[in-house]
DNA sequence: CGGGCAAATGTTATAAAGTAACAATTTGCG
DNA sequence: CGCAAATTGTTACTTTATAACATTTGCCCG
């Protein structure tokens, strides 16, 4: 997601942004990551993935739907479901709750967890990975003695560019 | 909700509370905060808020229709979810998006935001209002140039009770 | 006090999101 | 190859939420 230079850390893309190109590293770590578990990344669930990829906003199973049926492919709402149902299982996408859509997860693996910050104007999400949130939400469990499986932060408002 | 005895700032209750007392005591605040507000608290929407109230497991938006319908009232799934959109908008319930379900705000009037710990094994939702998550959002959401407006955070987990 | 306007509720119908159950197909493996 | 397990196809349905319009209620002002 982010091209590496000093300071870049940052959840929007900038302009100039080669997406192909992250959507390509996207599909890349996707792969590899599954091989390495033994999961199979078919070609459905790749290409769900993919579509996923397409857009920093967040997309409906529907929305999903629609593009595989676009393509010809024979498809039913659970056809969609089952392949983000895996994609979710692998940390390879979030889904967002309060939009009932789910995003790419920009750190690939990581499943059950993450922070979001989500554009009203734009409707663009970008997820952020902050340890001091991580951090402040596991203290706060823990003095309340929660164990805590997994979290979901999604953070509404403006986003830089929308501003 | 708490008892008011040192260190009770226990978000899950403890044995021997008394709900009664808790639900009378949210309906108090509610029906003043409205008064002061010029909100119209009526029949319906207290009735509502009272159902939410009845538990800490979150309420699905059915699950009330359906106890209005026990009632004798008329009442279809609009009713509802107006009356809902009312309590939101005057932050007297919490939305948990995770579960399409309401549950009662412990500190009423701060609407838009809030963070629940959810436990995947009684149900529970309790309220934290933790100040270090909060104040974690705002620097991180500050740090990417992004205004906040609201925020939602679901911890789910396993509570005290069920470990 | 009563007409009239706005807010709230009733009612019907439908959209959107998600799942259950079973059939057909593909895949890896001995 | 041939079988078992995983994946995908297919149909039907449940749950969640909203649109649109009719009716009622509350309240202000003359």
């Amino acid at each position: 997601m982010t091209e590496g230079e000093p300071g870049a850390d940052r959840a929007f893309p900038r302009k100039g942004h080669d997406h192909v190109r992250c959507v390509a590293d996207a599909m890349a770590d996707a792969a590899r990551l599954c091989r390495e578990r033994g999961a199979r990344l078919t070609p459905l669930r790749a290409r769900v993935l993919e579509i996923v990829w397409q857009s920093h906003k967040p997309a409906g199973a529907y929305d999903i739907l629609a593009v595989l049926a676009d393509e010809g492919r024979s498809a039913a709402p659970p056809t969609v479901y089952r392949a983000l149902d895996f994609l979710l299982e692998q940390g390879l996408v979030h889904r967002l709750a309060s939009l009932n859509a789910v995003v790419g997860c920009s750190r690939p693996g990581h499943a059950g967890a993450g922070q979001f910050l989500i554009c009203r104007a734009c409707g663009n999400a970008a997820e952020i990975n902050d340890t001091g949130i991580e951090r402040a939400i596991g203290r706060s469990a823990a003095s309340q003695g929660f164990a805590v499986r997994g979290h979901s932060v999604e953070i509404d408002g403006i986003c830089p560019d929308c501003r």
